[in-house]
DNA sequence: CGGCTGCTTGATCGCTCTCAAATGGGGTGG
DNA sequence: CCACCCCATTTGAGAGCGATCAAGCAGCCG
């Protein structure tokens, strides 16, 4: 991937469907004149909870887990973002500081704008506004639906819910069923389904001795997909 | 307050704060004349959960519950929304169908916009959408934060952030103590923490013999709100 | 005054957290 | 290439928070 994009048509943003999506090459050119590209390896940080926002981030490469953390110590991922996906924005409009910290967990390359260029941008095409509208919505909406359960269900059906998740953002096919091509500990999914590692690893361990799942370090393949289904619609058990 | 409003200086409009500030008098005069006034009894919706969605709502007078139900019945409370508030908005941009139903729990008073006329006055007047997304962030942030501490926190300290929430969005002095000045039953109040009615029953008792609160049917005075604040910080027990 | 709706309270159960310790895999440095 | 160490994971034991089930009580409105 080159850095100083020649031509646009080369840019990583003229393939971009969500943020910039429904915009002219000229306009695409403008806004790709304000960015800055911005690289992290794996355990990176783009910033940290708390610290002073002023950038926000288009993601173009690599997997960004956004992470928020309470007085005490407890740790909860907010969301998990990938390609194409917007991170950060949220702050620039009113908040002041990052309310989670965004860690790169695979090497990441992202387009970054700061305040200034985002308000002359919207301003100028209602349409990026629009599109942020958009995906804010769409995380507002997702937001809910994991408040919901985690006020309603137990900790196997979030579990499976979540694994389903991972698999639908980019499972692959492999021999034994499909694999989450992504790290990610027992630690990570209690953090995001808002329970503890152990009782997260019991639930592994529970699926491998029935065969749905197939386990590793960091490492998930599910060898039948539709008991998991059964139990995320609590139909299992 | 006056139905067909004669003059932009006596809109409703002109007061508001929230997402068409920083407009000028003729732009508010279009939005305005693209509105159409909604009115409901307490009790009513505006409209209900997976609902085509077609409108949005900008709340001049009362609250509204937005809520979301599972399909096995459980009901949460996603939201409650107040003067000024936008509701509605997210399903617009992308989503089909409204995720929560929208429930009058006082008599109120709304502008409402159909889908086309979002786009149009957002089109013309960016300033409209990066309120929107001011106002979408600030509920996404809420959210997130409720998600958080439903993850890592007791009931215990959860309802009292509500009962100190509800107080900071209009708690009204009363000679023994805050009032909270609308009708807020324990099952609500459970929806919107994430448990059941009979566990808000038990901690608001505890707190009545504490002499912290003191309730009645759908009513709740906060005589000592220090206390209250403690348990929310977890620092009291 | 009767009925409805919201609230209280008891008893019990079980899911899940907590604390503790052992196990194992994988990468690194010698 | 091997040994070691670190980190992820597993597993056990126990406690307790809060849900669930089950009555009974009390405002409030018609």
């Amino acid at each position: 991937m080159r850095n100083p994009a020649p031509s646009i048509s080369q840019s990583p943003l003229a393939a971009d469907q969500s943020l910039f999506k429904d915009l002219s090459t000229a306009e695409l050119e403008h806004i790709q004149a304000l960015a800055r590209t911005v690289r992290k390896e794996a355990g990176q940080s783009f910033f940290r909870q708390n610290q002073e926002a002023n950038r926000f981030y288009l993601l173009l490469k690599g997997r960004v887990k956004l992470m928020q953390s309470t007085a005490e110590g407890h740790q909860v991922v907010a969301r998990y973002a990938g390609k194409g996906e917007i991170f950060g924005c949220v702050p620039l409009f009113g908040g002041k500081q990052y309310p989670a910290a965004a860690l790169a967990t695979d090497p990441c390359e992202a387009l970054s704008w700061d305040r200034g260029a985002i308000f002359q941008l919207m301003g100028q095409m209602p349409q990026v506004a629009i599109n942020a509208l958009h995906m804010v919505g769409t995380e507002l909406a997702d937001m809910r639906r994991r408040y919901q359960q985690l006020a309603t269900e137990r900790v196997e059906r979030r579990v499976a819910r979540a694994v389903l998740r991972f698999v639908e953002q980019g499972g692959r096919r492999v021999p034994e069923g499909v694999l989450i091509p992504f790290a990610l500990s027992r630690q990570e999914l209690g953090e995001f389904t808002g329970t503890t590692l152990h009782t997260v690893s019991r639930i592994l361990s529970a699926w491998e001795t029935e065969g749905i799942v197939k386990t590793g370090r960091r490492r998930i393949i599910i060898r039948q997909p539709h008991r998991l289904v059964a139990i995320a619609q609590d139909l299992a058990r």
